[in-house]
Order: C-alpha cells, then sequence, then structure tokens
DNA sequence: CATGAATGAGGATTCATTCAT
DNA sequence: GATGAATGAATCCTCATTCAT
C-alpha cells in the first residue's frame, strides 16, 4: 500500500516536471529546452531530475508525449450522431486544428520530431495498424463508413486518409511558422482547405 | 586579374565550408551544427571561419539559402508549350517534390526555419506580393490563366494557391520525418495528392 | 544547524573565491582579470564558478566591494572625545589614507571603478545623500560642527567636504601610481595636503 | 632625399594610426582598445600595424603620449603680462582642466596609466628634474616667483607646486569618474578648489 | 528523495600575432 | 608596404551529468 502510495506520488511529480517542460517549449521554443530550466521551474533541482528521467532524451520524449496526447484528446466524436460524416470529419479537424494552434510550439516539436519512440504515435503514413495511431485510424474509417452510405466517391481509404492528414497538417505548420495569427485568414484558410479536401469526394 | 583570381578563392573557401556545414545538417541535423563542427569538418580553426562569415546566423543562412536555391531551381516550366495547365502545374510540382526529397535534411531546414530573412523567402501565407517568392507567385498566375482558358473554375486564386502550396508541403515533410523510403509509395501518395488537388478544380 | 554550517561553508567558498581574485588583482592588475585564472587559482573548475557567483559581473562586485568595506572600516571616530574638530578630521584621513596605501590596487580598483553598482558607493560628487556614502557624510557634518563651534570659517560644506575629499584622493591615487614608495616622503606630503585644506579653514 | 620623404610620409602614417586610437579610446574607453579596431578605422589591415608599431604595447604608449602632448599644449603662459602670479597660475589651470575634462577617457588613460615610459613623462611627486615634466616645473618657478615677488606666503615650493597639483588631479579624475556633467557644478568645483588652494597661500 | 557542488566538454566570439603572397 | 588568411589561445558562459551528503 505504501508503495503504492509512493509510486502515484512518483508520476505526479513526473507529470508536473513534464508540464514545467511544456510551458518552457511554449514560451521560449523547443530548442532552449534545457534540463536546468526544467528544474528551476519545477521548483527541483536539476540532479533530482534524474531521479525521475534516465536522461535529457527520456525527459524531452514525455514531454513531447504528453503534448501529443493533450493534441489527440480532442478527437472524439460521437458516432451515433445523425449528422453527415462529411460533417463529423469537418468537426474533428476544426477542433483538431484549434487545438494545434493553442499551443503552436509545442504541436511544431511533437509533429516534428524525428524520435524514434515519438514516430510509432505520430508518423501517418506507415501502414502498419498501430491502434496508437487511433487519429489516422478513425479518419479512414469514417471515410469507408461514408463510402458504405453512400455519401463519398469509391476511393482508397487508406491513402485518402493520409492525405487529408498531410494537408492540414501542411497547413497548420505554416500558420505556425509564418506566424499567421491573423484570426479571419486562420478561419479563411481552413474552410477553404476543408472544402478542398471534399470537393472531390463527394458523389 | 589577380584579384579575381583571389576572390575567387575567396568565394571557394566560403562554398567549402557552406558545403561542410551542409554535411553536418545531414548527418547530425540541424540544432547540433555549430562553428567548431563546420572548422573541425573544413579543416580550418574555429576562429578562423569568422574571417569568411561574419557569424554563426551569417553561415547559418548561407547554407540555408544555398539549399533553397538548389531546390528552387527546379522551378522553371515552358509557358509557350500547349500542354494544359493541369499538367504543367503537375510538372512543376512532381520536380519540386523530387528535388526536395533528394535533400531532406535541407530542405526540413529550409523550410521549417523561423528566422524572419529566411521566412522573407519562404513564407506562403503571408499576402504581400515578394517577387523573392517566385514560386507561389507562379503557381497563382498558372490558376489564373487556367481559369480564363476555361480549364478550372473560378476559385480564389490567392487562397487556392496557398492551400495547393500547404498540402504538397505536408506531404513532403511528413514524408522526410517519417522517413517513407519506398519509392513506390511515395509516387502514390504525391499522384493520389495532384489527383485530389485537381478534383475539385476541373471544371 | 547542519544548514547553517553549509550555509557558512558556502560562505567561506565564496570568500576564498573572492580572496583569489583580490591576490590576481594585486598582482596582475584589475584589468587581467578573467573568470579562468579565478578558478585556476581557487582550484575549482571555470564552470563552478558560477555556483556562487552569477556571472563576471557579480564576481568583480564582490570583490571591489569586500576592498571597500576594508577601507571604510578605518573611519570611525569617538564624537565625544574634546579633541578639536580639526584634529579629528585629521585622524580619520590618516588612518584612510594609511588604511587605501596598505592594499594600494585595490583602492586603485575600487576608486576608479565606472561600474554603475560601484558608484552608488563610492561617488563624492553627487548630491544625493545616500546614506551609503557614510564617509561623505561624515566629513560633511564634522564641517558644519566645526563651524558652529567657531573653529572654522563660514564655508559652503557640501562643497568644501568634497574638495576635501577629491584633494586627498588625489594624492593617495598619484602615491599608488608613481609607486612613491618613500614613507617620509609619503608623511610629509599627506602632513603638508592637510595643513594646506586647514590653512584656510581656521577663523 | 628618396628616403627622407618616405620617412616623413612613415611618420604620417603613425600619426594617422594614433589618431584613430584616440578617437576609440574617446568613443569605446580604453579597454575596448584592439589592434583590429584600430587598424579597421584607419583603412588599413591589422596585420600591417605591425609595420608600423611594434606591438600592442608600444602602440598603446604612443597613443598614450600623443595624448598626454595634447593636455599640455594647453599650458603655456605669458610671463611678461603683468597679472599677479595667482591670476597666471590660475589661468594655466583653468584652461588644463578644461583640455582634460574636453578628452575625459584620454585624461584618465594617460594619468592613470603605470607604464614606466609613460610614467617618466606623467609623474608628480619625484623629485628628478626632468625637463620632460615642464609642467610641474613651470609650476614650482611660478611659486618661487610669488613667493619672491611677495606675493604668496614663504612654503616649500617643490613641496607645494606637488600638492596643487595632485589637488587638481584629483578633482578632475573624479568629475571623469562620477561623470559630473553638470557644467556650473563643474565650474563651481573648480573655481572653489582653486580658491582653497590659494587661501592659505595668499600673504 | 533531494540537494547543490563539481566536472568537463562545448557553445560563440575576439584577439594579438605571424606570414606567404 | 600592404594584404588577408591563418593560428591558437583566451574571453565569458551554459550544459548534461555525476555524486557525496
Amino acid at each position: 500500500m505504501r508503495l503504492k502510495m509512493d509510486e502515484d506520488k512518483r508520476q505526479e511529480i513526473k507529470q508536473h516536471i513534464v508540464q514545467c517542460g511544456i510551458e518552457i517549449v511554449e514560451k521560449e521554443g523547443f530548442n532552449s529546452l534545457s534540463i536546468r530550466k526544467v528544474a528551476m521551474l519545477s521548483g527541483y533541482t536539476a540532479g533530482n531530475i534524474y531521479q525521475y528521467f534516465e536522461n535529457k532524451d527520456e525527459l524531452i520524449r514525455e514531454i513531447v508525449k504528453f503534448g501529443y496526447m493533450k493534441i489527440l484528446k480532442s478527437i472524439s466524436i460521437d458516432m451515433e450522431s445523425d449528422e453527415s460524416i462529411e460533417t463529423k470529419i469537418r468537426k474533428i479537424f476544426i477542433s483538431y486544428i484549434n487545438n494545434a494552434l493553442s499551443m503552436p510550439a509545442y504541436y511544431k516539436a511533437v509533429m516534428l520530431s524525428e524520435d524514434p519512440k515519438l514516430l510509432e504515435i505520430t508518423s501517418v503514413l506507415s501502414n502498419d495498424l498501430d491502434p496508437k495511431k487511433k487519429a489516422i485510424i478513425l479518419l479512414e474509417v469514417l471515410l469507408k463508413k461514408g463510402i458504405e452510405r453512400g455519401e463519398f466517391k469509391d476511393v482508397d481509404c487508406r491513402i485518402y486518409s493520409k492525405l487529408i492528414w498531410t494537408s492540414i497538417f501542411g497547413l497548420i505548420i505554416r500558420i505556425i511558422i509564418e506566424n499567421q495569427n491573423d484570426k479571419e485568414m486562420q478561419s479563411l484558410l481552413i474552410k477553404n482547405n476543408l472544402d478542398l479536401l471534399f470537393w472531390g469526394l463527394r458523389v
């Protein structure tokens, strides 16, 4: 029982440290994240961080993983509602995009990381159906359902879902990098991008 | 003549240093590029690099600019040929994508850099028509011509050109990051992405 | 208690480092003081110095402050004794001068530094009565008292105290710079300088 | 004849370089003077400076010497005029002080240098009557004349001239270091300092 | 579990100086 | 005479990591 408590506490502290890492990434960018800074902000000592993370790489990985989960949380959809599939997908992406743009430096860091461990989760193009990649899988499923229902043309769902994804991804990243903060322009771009993607899909 | 020779020599050395910088970027990533490493690899002293570049920023800028120019070189098109506009655009993008994928770490570095000087060249979303951004401008012009010719629907060229661009950009970046080296898969994705973009555009 | 010990230890080390700094200043002059040298001499790593001092400026400031305090310690006077004010002032300056000349490189460094933080303490000419400048204030007060008592002429104390100070300061600095080590000559100069200052002051 | 020309040219260039050194000292302070900067400003190469000066030390020495001469140039007096000696001395010092304050960083550098070569010229306290120290000698002579004429009390001229000098020196240095730029205050201090010095001297 | 001292390597940059051309 | 490339050491400072306490 005692041990359990300690383990809980431990996890709590780890999460706190990770949160501080996120804060730094958002404020100063991913490159200037250092163990010392995370330690300082979290109220611990640099040395003590090593009690919780093996090294900087692991800390970074956890920070990034945690952020990804935060973004993905937005993707949940009421499959039972009687909206069209297109509407469902649009809703998913709009909330996904908003989430991403609410933590831009972070989203960039997560989605552009080449850390293999992270890629297991974030990759879109690979064909193995790792259930961790629930986002891309969900999209594929929705496309299939849309085709079955006669809402969409009969496209290759696996390919098409990837391309929808990469297209949206490209737009988000450029908005972040070019620091395009004009909200109206953002909305316009997003709306038109979704239109463009569904244009050729509708029967 | 003598002076000319010397200046040539100087440029040669600068290029050599830049090349070494490129090598490091390709091997270890952009972040771990340091003056010391470039110096070591190029066979010079760290201090001596400053004979050729004012500071690290300038060196980086030159490294990155060099890559960008290499990529852009691919974008030239025979406006007089009697191909359809769609074919012209497809050709441009296919050669652009191939070029980008032939120097992946580079393309990543260039297109994901937030250096303001670089963004002047690489930005896509901003609305000022800087002639340096010849790529995006060319695309817009082609779209307009396609509409005039009755080949495309009457879309907002400014928006549409940006979205075509970001979509392709998103695909390229994900291919690079996920290290998707299956050439067949690459071709399939690229072809389908272009199809998708033109699907809704055709009258 | 444990903590107290640690804090003591820390202070001890800081002082040790400062002492090494002093040694270097005395030997090689203030300008060639570097973190590396201080580290070397004190037996620590350059990086470790930053455990104790935020940066070079802070280290310098502490080195200099330490010396200044040493010099100022000499300035205390028995206001209640029934000596004349002139005698009191003479005694103060004689002990001040002796102190300064016992740590010449130091005195030079302190009194010639243009560091704003230091000037807050060492400045003589400014008119704000910062209590940190206890030396110049004390002199002013003594002059006033001398005038009240009818011992001195009715001069502008604020101006006169500054001039007495700068005059003595000038002598000390020149003795140090010209390395005038003839003790007899020193005494003669000091005595005559004080005479000169009081000559016109007496009623 | 040819050689003579070249030597003249050489001296001209040396002086030009020295002038540039002075400019830097005045602008950025003595500590940040570097061969490179002097070279840059003078339009030559760093390496080429060594054609004219053996090393940095020699360059510095010449820079400082030159400045001292500039300051001393101000000290010339019409011995034949029928002003009082006191007036003559006051005039000398006022022009000396003004000169010094017109090139403060420089005056500081010159008068605080401990370079033995320089001290041969700038020292005030030593008793050997080097004719190079024309300033202090002139003051001594004037004092003597004042005593002979019955204008001054019979003081020890050698000592008294030194003390007048160091007193003025102290005031100038503190005005420079404390950056006391209030011209009115400066005048007040200078006037009072001279008053103070002559107060006890008059019969 | 937590601290903070300590290390050693590495970061960019500047400098005096030398030397072949 | 003059150039500019080259060196090598020095500058301050930051960092990841280790370890005794």
